[in-house]
RNA sequence: GUGGGCGUAGCUCAGUCGGUAGAGCUCAGGAUUGUGAUUCCUGCGGUCGAGGGUUCGAUCCCCUUCGCCCACCCCA
């Protein structure tokens, strides 16, 4: 009979592994909290409507990456690919976006059925933010300040690179989209393969192409920020000056075109050239029209997501993990003899509760021998050993395990004292 | 969806020019009485991914299939 294994592409998330999720989750957590930023909770699943509408119809997402299939009520239901589709219906359907603003954060997997490869599987994690109601650049330059703030944390700054770039409003960029199509289409037998299939599909792809033939038929195209009104030449030219002013490093890249269809104005990607390659670990953008589009009133919106396994593999590579992650345990208590049990498990509800210590107590007994080799095994700093000797006196024996210093019999009351040093 | 690489003990791998397999790590026990991480000894542990074919005989050769990994595409 054959085992029943995890689904393709869907991942498993072991203890050594969930230890580096937690240690990258927290310092994301507290970040976004120091910032006045609110955590929000959506479900997994959606109406496929609801991503059709927000993405784009003809986007490789919605065409071919979505887990989408029928509720017993015949209703078509999707596992999110991604959450800012969801983020927004949520906020509008509970009157957040109401004449207000908003800071939000959501975390979770997301779904897209594509072929898996290093940092891309098929349920991944993502840590998104959303703020709406800002119509400035300011805002954006909180989002990516933030984001810049996050990467001195992990320790990864110098590693990660800031890319920009402005989509212009929706009307502006389908007018560069018509010229450049209609100028490609002069070159269409000269295009490589899949630049001829996003002549329909996504024109604006079509600047991201490794072809070298491509790029070159490229150079005399039209030009996207000449199609700019004011407005977005203004947004994106005081983002620009923020970002100058607070002295974090970007390069503008014309070419960088965001997958989804909402985007508007300013988008944004962190790279790094560590992973291979999947090298975007953050990215995001403006999307004013989301909203409205979804059928809500109206408000700009701006956000990013980041994804969890590729800033994981990064931390991994870069080797910024703290080391004593893996350590369970600060003590660790042996009990060996009759009646030493009862004893070890009230001492480490002590230790526990009124020194705050993370405490394992050996279990099942053994030999003196192997207690001491558990001991050693969890990392814990102290072994707190328990005989018939130290019952008898009420005292306990710590021996240090991570240094050369000789063991102490201690009072169990003067424990705490003794250990939390 | 399209390429390429790989599947041998729980993990990392070696191996047999075809005669049904081995090491290290892990785990358990021991090197005298209640002391770990070093060292030494012993032990546990494998339908050699699955199915079929060739052969006296296949883990090794051939075919098929499944799984994993990397890349294209796309994206976090």
């Amino acid at each position: 009979m054959a085992k029943i294994q995890a689904i393709r592409g869907m991942n498993d998330l072991l203890p050594g592994q969930s230890s580096k999720w937690q240690y990258l989750e927290n310092i994301v957590s507290d970040l976004l909290s120091k910032h006045g930023y609110q955590e929000i909770r959506m479900p997994i699943v959606e109406q496929t409507e609801l991503f059709k509408r927000s993405i784009g119809e003809v986007t490789d997402i919605v065409e071919k990456e979505m887990y989408t299939f029928e509720d017993r009520n015949g209703d078509s239901l999707t596992l999110r690919p991604e959450g800012t589709a969801c983020c927004v219906r949520a906020a509008e359907q509970h009157g957040l976006l109401f004449n207000q603003t908003q800071r939000l954060w959501y975390q979770g997997p997301m779904f897209r059925h594509e072929r898996p490869q290093k940092g891309r599987y098929r349920q991944f994690h993502q840590i998104g933010v959303e703020c709406f109601g800002f119509e400035g650049p300011d805002i954006d330059a909180e989002l990516i300040a933030l984001t810049d703030q996050l990467w001195k944390k992990l320790g990864i700054r110098d590693s990660v690179e800031l890319q920009i770039n402005s989509l212009g409003l929706p009307e502006e960029r389908s007018a560069f989209k018509s010229a450049l199509v209609v100028y490609l289409s002069d070159f269409k037998d000269q295009l490589d393969e899949d630049s001829v299939r996003r002549l329909d599909t996504n024109p604006l792809r079509i600047l991201d192409s490794k072809s070298e033939l491509t790029q070159k038929i490229l150079e005399q195209a039209p030009v996207l920020t000449d199609f700019f009104g004011e407005d977005s030449k203004k947004h994106f030219a005081e983002l620009t000056a923020f970002l100058d002013g607070l002295g974090i490093r970007y390069v503008v890249n014309p070419k960088l075109v965001r997958g989804l269809d909402y985007y508007s104005n300013m988008v944004f990607e962190w790279v790094t050239d560590a992973l291979g390659a999947q090298g975007t670990v953050c990215a995001g953008g403006r999307y004013d029209g989301l909203v409205k589009q979804l059928g809500g009133k109206g408000s700009p919106g701006v956000g990013f997501a980041m994804g969890v396994e590729r800033l994981v593999l990064l931390l991994e590579e870069l080797k910024v993990f703290p080391e004593e992650l893996d350590v369970v345990a600060d003590v660790y208590i042996v009990a060996a003899g009759d009646g030493t049990q009862i004893k070890a498990f009230e001492l480490a509800g002590h230790l526990r509760s009124k020194g705050a210590l993370r405490v394992l107590q050996n279990m099942g007994q053994g030999s003196f021998k192997s207690q001491m080799k558990k001991a050693d095994k969890s990392g814990a700093r102290y072994a707190v050993i328990l005989g018939s000797n130290e019952i008898d006196t009420d005292t306990a024996l710590v021996k240090p395990l991570k240094s050369d210093e000789e063991q102490k019999s201690v009072a169990q009351s003067d424990l705490i004292k003794y250990i939390v040093v």
